[in-house]
DNA sequence: GGCGCTATTGGGGAAAACCCGTAGTTGAAT
DNA sequence: ATTCAACTACGGGTTTTCCCCAATAGCGCC
């Protein structure tokens, strides 16, 4: 937690002295981003990787968040779909204007949003994924000279709040401990290399009941139902490499 | 397998220099870059997990890659080992001197290359991983306002770099992959969120003999002995996400 | 029309994985 | 000194996967 802050000194923008503490304080930070950068709306979610949910801070209205949560917008809601499968920031100028963005989109109107927007995908080293979002109703052209010059601002932003929401989530705290014992992990990494229990005990001159266990207990560390989702879990960590 | 994995796993180090393509837009790309922000040095790795290739591009002059490549520095270089596990930029300031860092660093100054500098992680959705350093040789205290003024136009230039380099490695692949069909990535991807043949079978409405034919078809096509090898080279591949 | 490819649906049987336990040893930490 | 996590191994029983086989239907292509 101390090890960050003072790396972006007194010159930058958002110094992360400056980011709140208490989770209930997001909001307000946000609310601080969104005027200075002269946005609409900005918006948060952070999807935890274990099971799928996905939390968040926005300064939308509340019809909208609870219109949004009731439909179960996270689900369907294009914008996070590409986000979480991008490295790039994503416009969702580009985004296809398929069902499902229209039906998000199309209600979103209703409430005052508009389709036009950014969407900054920042990523950490637990398999956690965040995305920023910003909404601006400005014309077209107005908004293509803001996004310009916010976009790079905004990425600093994004890395920080997602750093700050997964050091305080709970969740979060029980993914960032993968402490895959070096046995679980050298069976996974086997298992990855399309090795079967039985290959990996002979490789390891153990008992094939021993690599069970290892598995097993891998499996239950990463929270995962198989041994195929602890692998690809492992790997999207990074915690072994494709075999 | 090592108690402390290196950094990059056990794979070799190679210099994007020495592919034919691109390689002349990344240099002059770099050096750019390195021009605008005042820096000393610029200097890019990156990972792609789809077959553990570490790609490397520096401004560095070739006797310190020569050097830092022979010695296998990148194993334990403490800047790489960091940013490997921070979501936020690194400043090299606040790194333990510890023997690895010493080892690196010592030699590196008689190259040229101060332990000054900051290193920003970036990661992809399929866990590749990299990370922009940049260094400088300014006094501490020029240093300390350069590094607030480029930092967040550096976090832009990071994602820019790896998505680029990623992008272009999962095209490259993609070209030699034989193409899943729907179905088959349909299994796959519902195997990689923990189901099994039966619960893929319910949900996509069909047979669980078919969907097991699904996942037998996936397998061949990518060369897997198991589904669980094949989960995790389609995830590494980008065919697939992480459930 | 034939040809090749894919998607779909099965059966039977062998192999592997998985789940529920127990239990001894080691080494590190409190 | 005791707790605790990791590693090791085994048993019995269940579930799942995997591999052999065959078959129908749809599709574009020459």
């Amino acid at each position: 937690m101390d090890n960050l802050p003072s790396i972006f000194g007194q010159h930058d923008l958002f110094d992360l002295e400056d980011l709140p503490e208490a989770s209930d304080d997001f909001s307000r930070f946000l609310f601080n981003v969104r005027d200075r950068f002269g946005v609409d709306d900005i918006a948060y979610a952070g999807m935890n990787p274990v099971n799928g949910s996905i939390f968040g801070h926005v300064t939308y209205n509340d019809d909208w968040k609870a219109h949004y949560a009731s439909q179960g917008y996270h689900k369907i809601d294009p914008t996070l779909h590409k986000a979480r499968r991008s490295i790039a920031p994503v416009d969702w100028a580009r985004l296809d204007r398929d069902s499902n963005f229209l039906m998000v989109f199309d209600d979103a109107r209703d409430f005052g949003i508009r389709d036009q927007g950014l969407t900054i995908p920042v990523r950490g080293p637990y398999g956690d994924v965040g995305g920023l979002s910003v909404t601006s109703s400005l014309s077209q052209k107005e908004w293509n000279k803001l996004k310009g010059e916010v976009l790079v601002g905004l990425q600093s932003v994004a890395v920080h709040v997602h750093d700050m929401v997964i050091r305080s989530d709970n969740l979060s705290n029980l993914l960032r401990t993968p402490t895959l014992s070096h046995r679980e992990l050298e069976a996974l990494q086997w298992t990855s290399a399309g090795k079967s229990q039985q290959d990996i005990a002979d490789i390891l001159s153990i008992s094939n009941r021993t690599v069970e266990v290892h598995l097993r207990s891998a499996r239950h560390k990463l929270y995962a139902l198989t041994t195929a989702q602890a692998v690809g879990r492992a790997i999207s960590m990074g915690l072994i490499y494709p075999g």
